[in-house]
DNA sequence: TTGTACGCGTTATCAC
DNA sequence: GTGATAACGCGTACAA
């Protein structure tokens, strides 16, 4: 028979094969161990079943969980994850989506939005050639116009977590940022400022940070090492910083909660096993990635998304406070 | 000129190309934001720039770890990585890398390995299929036949690691381990209680849970619920598991160290910062991955390899005892 | 329903 | 050094 039969069966085209044709083409392919060679595939149909997710730390247990609800949901959607590492780094953000562009992605995801339009002049142009070639680009949280997003609230559960303590009694408060420029620090460093001040407390200051556990422990030993009074609040913005924070605080002697309290934000795995459970807010980041991935696939314009909770978990390394 | 030239320009060929031309071409590149189709690529050299990556599950720590380190090496070779998890399913791995070969990547990472043959047959027969279009399969630890492997003597690590507590006066210990058939699972059983009994200790049960942290909580949970004197050692063969064994210790009411001590595997990162600090042996995850990569792209048949070894790190989940 | 033939974007083999 | 041109493996009008 021909090609153009095998095919049709192969791929799942719209048009009808008879039964006997069909049979003797899939038991060859099974004979055989035949894979259709996607990069054909997709150089004649001008997209491949792929999509591309850019994250800045896939040792980051939040970016690890993300990119584990994308890959949940790329099994699910047949399509094949490829994943790229950006370091936190603008460049090689736009270099990674232009040679991913190559591969001609169905989709691309990225994990870290940035807030402002500064530096984001590179990316957008090649967001827009990407979505030129039918690319569908999706952000977590960013408002690129050139892509969709999907909507999280950091801002608003920040705000609830420095209510939250505020009502706990506490009235000085540290916060460690990345740097300035990141949609989720810069939502969330504010947010948390405005919860914190309608509660009755006030920022000190915002210490500028790296993103890892290391960074944290630094952080805060500087801070420890300018002086620290007891009862001060520690808020980190993200777990793996609270993490470093709680780190050194103990390495000087003090202890976390009753002395020097630490909150995060996340909600990684790790937070309630780490001792004194770390108060933070809950950030469904499996189901984010999911979402995502569903973003990207969808046909649909906008398919309706019941909306995503931040959730204010309390545990004891924020005791109460009076 | 010819599209010739310009593929010759924009591709490195060993050709040489007239400098004006060159330039030429290479304005009009960047002009454009032209990306190379590399599916087209693919197609036309038979092979792709692209590692693919199976992993048991990318929101494990240790996975991520591992991933990081490919990551890096991957951008360092300026191959695209894409990562696919396989929950720990032989037949989704078998399946996982029949679809990975759609798009003949150069190189395949395993970092699941089993031990034994059993159901190895139709993944050995996939690997072969993928060895025959010139792909290169590097598993980590496995023994398949087909594939590279990056040497990791978990079996040594586990046996210092039993040592060490038995002469540290621990005369009683259960392993809490995964379903057998794991290639590091079972390394790390059998060298603990070749040391541990070595020591004058004595494995009293072996308990099998799954991989994750819940797991072994429950795991531990029904361990405590049987019955578990003072004084035993929990083994489990990965920090995940034991992160959750120790939550279920203390749950219980129970001491982690002084009553019930707890060891783990592979040292990630949130393993100093739990407390207490959990007793471990340290698995150089990262540079596991980068190896892994590195053998994927290495073009000298073995590259000399200086010998990953595994170091033993006792932390305060176990303290002396005698 | 099935077969033919062309196109997808790129590389590689030839002549020039 | 450069330019035609035939593959690469597959999708898909279009014709049969």
């Amino acid at each position: 028979m021909s090609l153009a039969t095998a095919s049709r069966v192969l791929n799942g085209s719209t048009r009808k094969v008879a039964e006997s044709y069909r049979e003797r083409v899939e038991a060859a392919a099974e004979k055989l161990g035949y894979t259709p060679n996607l990069s054909a595939q997709a150089t004649a149909r001008g997209t491949s079943a792929m999509v591309a997710l850019l994250v800045p730390d896939i040792a980051d247990p939040a970016s690890a969980l993300l990119a584990s609800g994308v890959a949940r949901g790329a099994e699910e959607a047949g399509v094949v994850l490829t994943i790229a590492v950006t370091e936190h780094d603008p460049e090689r953000e736009v270099r990674l989506v232009h040679a991913l562009r190559g591969h001609r992605p169905r989709g691309l995801i990225l994990a870290e939005a940035r807030s402002g339009a500064p530096q984001g002049a590179d990316l957008e142009r090649e967001l827009q050639a990407f979505a030129d070639m039918n690319g569908r680009a999706v952000t977590v949280g960013g408002e690129e116009k050139t892509a969709r997003s999907i909507a999280l609230d950091d801002r608003a559960g920040a705000r609830a977590l420095g209510a939250e303590l505020a009502g706990r009694g506490y009235r000085e408060a540290v916060v460690v940022a990345a740097p300035a420029g990141l949609r989720a620090s810069d939502a969330r460093v504010e947010g948390f400022a405005e919860g914190f001040q309608s509660g009755g407390g006030e920022v000190r200051e915002i210490r500028r940070s790296g993103f890892a556990r290391d960074d944290g422990y630094a952080a805060a030993r500087d801070l420890l090492a300018d002086g620290l009074d007891a009862g001060t609040l520690v808020f980190a913005v993200s777990d793996a910083v609270a993490f470093g924070v709680m780190a050194a605080v103990q390495d000087a002697g003090r202890e976390v909660g009753a002395d020097i309290a630490v909150a995060g934000f996340d909600d990684i795995p790790a937070a309630r096993d780490i001792r004194p459970g770390l108060t933070t807010v809950r950030v469904p980041l499996e189901e984010v990635g999911y979402r995502a991935l569903r973003a990207v696939v969808e046909t649909d314009p906008d398919a309706s998304t019941p909306g995503l909770t931040l959730e204010v978990l309390v545990r004891e390394s924020t005791p109460p406070r009076r």
